[in-house]
DNA sequence: ATTCCAACCTGATAGC
DNA sequence: TGCTATCAGGTTGGAA
């Protein structure tokens, strides 16, 4: 989220919103469509700032846009250009891919096939442009007559809201230090007495917010503890090292772009590329780069858990 | 006061 | 080919 605010930032501050289109009411849509459009058209963007995994814009009105991603919402920008950007129907499935693959190679002749292969290079470019889909809940266009903005989520888990001004939302005040500044003692504060798993406690929104299932999972072994240790069982130095390997990860992360496994691209279409750089997340049954034991996979939570069951005590 | 767990959605993939 | 089961960067509200 800290990737996608520093690159959406110059393409909603300082604009004027012309024209706001939005999907049907869903879950996705805290504030309706309705009241979204009105409260959005005409208003000129003032700022954007992170809290944990919200994006929240103030307004020239004193309102405030708050955007949560969920697991597959993609922001970004309409000159943006990436396959994870396109929906099903318009892209080959896997399977549809391997079958042409096995044709091609069984029939064609291979001064044939590099000749198409460079057409197709020639030709795809204007092909791939991002066309909305009935994923694209939100798509903002501006007076400067620039680049749309749009929001895709194709399993609604995100969330899209409208803070009038001098409004609150619980879901925001909650919100515990963020991750990037979480502190040892603070960590340490907030695990006495928790008889639930460490990892639960870094998830937990409330203690630090901005980590999710990756970076619990990536800090956890950084710091050579278990994720299903009892979080009040933890000695104040295992929550030092827990603390900065929590930071490290996510200064790490945002160093490099984000995690691009599946959904995420960067508003201007960039996979990142912390996806490289995990040693457990989803590494079962790998072996773990520190000391070659295979890496395991268990529940915690309800979220899949990966450890090293030698470097994690 | 915590912790658990189903629910919110859709799509990709693995296994039979 | 198709069908079923499992999995997925998250959060919430109510039951246990």
């Amino acid at each position: 989220m800290e990737v996608t605010r520093q690159r959406i930032g110059p393409l909603l501050v300082g604009r004027r919103i012309r024209s706001v289109a939005t999907t049907r009411p869903s879950y996705l849509f805290l504030t309706r469509p309705s009241a979204l459009r009105r409260g959005l058209l005409g208003r000129t963007v003032r700022g954007l700032e992170r809290r944990g995994k919200y994006l929240v814009a103030p307004l020239d009105d004193g309102a405030r846009l708050v955007l949560h991603l969920g697991m597959t919402g993609q922001l970004f920008s309409g000159e943006a250009t990436s396959p994870r950007l396109l929906s099903a129907q318009g892209r080959s499935s896997q399977a549809e891919r391997a079958a042409r693959r096995s044709r091609a190679e069984f029939i064609e002749p291979q001064a044939e096939r590099a000749a198409r292969r460079s057409r197709a290079e020639f030709i795809e470019p204007a092909q791939r442009r991002f066309r909305p889909d009935s994923h694209t809940h939100l798509r903002l266009g501006f007076e400067d007559g620039g680049p749309e903005v749009f929001l895709r989520d194709v399993r609604k888990f995100g969330k899209v809201l409208l803070l009038r001004s001098g409004e609150s939302h619980p879901r925001l005040d909650l919100l515990g230090v963020d991750a990037l500044e979480l502190s040892g003692p603070a960590l340490f504060a907030a695990s006495r007495g928790r008889r639930a798993a460490v990892k639960a406690v870094l998830l937990d929104q409330g203690v630090a917010t901005g980590i999710g299932n990756i970076y619990a999972d990536e800090a956890l072994f950084r710091a050579g503890v278990r994720p299903t240790r009892r979080a009040g069982a933890l000695t104040r130095r295992e929550c030092a090292a827990l603390a900065e390997a929590v930071r490290a990860v996510m200064h790490r992360s945002i160093e490099t772009g984000g995690s691009s496994i599946r959904d995420y691209v960067a508003p201007d279409g960039a996979d990142g590329a912390y996806q490289d750089e995990r040693r457990v997340y989803g590494r079962a049954g790998a072996e773990c780069l520190a000391c070659g034991a295979r890496i395991r996979r268990v529940l915690v939570a309800q979220r899949g858990t990966h450890f090293c069951p030698t470097c994690q005590r």
